[in-house]
DNA sequence: GTCTATAGATCGATAGAC
DNA sequence: GTCTATCGATCTATAGAC
């Protein structure tokens, strides 16, 4: 059914998600993949822990590329801040979605996954703040306000999913763009379930 | 050792922090509290979901009498949502400790918890926004207000704890104040391990 | 590459002595 | 009230057939 590791990676991050990473038994992973365990050793030898690093490691190349690369290299930079705050709504389904690098930040693996939880928000804050450097902010309250923005959006996470309303999520990242002195570029809110990581 | 039940709940609150709801597992249960099995179900019938359900009571009353109450009643509302700074950052260690009804919101044991996680969130920001209005600011704006500090508080928890930066949770704090327009009172920061919940 | 069967450890929970 | 012993279930991981 699984013709690569790859394609496991989708339903693998859902379960870590939906889950965490103490609560994702094998069992639970199998159904999701459709794969026995025998299939999931071939793929991962490492067993869980590798899986989870896989997802880790896919989700931090979608953010890469999808969300980081554009907000330094855009030459709009005022355009890239606003497309971030599009793709992370779109990505974290209005706080529907758990964040599972910032879950894992709060969870049980904290240890386990230290380096690369610490790397995917530190090069999230890192665009950020080089975005708006490059549209004109000093440094020093750059990189404050790219803290915040990157905080915001896992408290607005955190806030939308304990009172079970999307709502929440939607009006705090409105927040954080005014904020950042921007408006949305209002792209249409394609439903996009289970093709990005 | 522990005469009342009410003895093992600061033993019970850490374990459940630092090893989230599944990791925390009986024999690490045992450990921290220092109390066999059976002693711990003859304080807890219902099992872990009994023990966890009383640290979330502990930690909702400790919030209701400690920030929340002075937020609805003190006489000066701007000096208690002062002191509510003052109390979260001494509460959370500056980021290094976890919130675990944050914690448990974002997790596996999401769903049993609910209603609990929810209530803490609701009472919070509604007591905040409450002293918001009666510092004079018009009742929606201070619901959105008060929903942007309390998810700043997560997301700063995440964060700081993410990159292993205690002074991120501090400085995302001090813009919280700043953007509450308050300055920080300056209680002396004591070090109250393991005294709170 | 996928499966079933199973090992070995640990899980939550219970029983019963003291 | 606290302990030890233990149950049955579930866990991660492995072995080996196909």
């Amino acid at each position: 059914m699984a013709a690569q590791r790859a394609d496991t990676l989708p339903a693998l991050a859902e379960v870590f998600r939906e889950h965490g990473y103490e609560g994702a038994s094998l069992a639970l992973i199998s159904k999701a993949t459709g794969l026995g365990k025998g299939s999931l050793y071939n793929f991962y030898p490492g067993g869980k822990a590798e899986m989870a690093a896989a997802v880790l490691a896919d989700i931090d190349g979608w953010f890469e590329t999808e969300v980081f690369a554009p907000l330094l290299a855009d030459p709009d930079p005022q355009r890239a801040v606003a497309a971030m705050f599009d793709a992370v709504s779109d990505y974290f389904r209005s706080g529907r979605r758990v964040c599972l690098v910032g879950a894992l930040a709060l969870g049980e693996a904290r240890d386990r996954f230290a380096a690369p939880v610490r790397g995917y928000f530190a090069a999230w804050i890192e665009a950020l703040a080089t975005a708006l450097v490059r549209s004109g902010r000093a440094p020093a309250a750059a990189v404050a306000i790219a803290e915040e923005a990157v905080a915001g959006v896992q408290g607005a996470i955190v806030l939308a999913r304990a009172l079970d309303r999307p709502k929440v999520f939607e009006r705090m990242i409105g927040q954080l763009r005014e904020r950042l002195d921007l408006q949305p570029v209002g792209r249409p809110a394609v439903d996009r379930t289970g093709e990005t990581p």
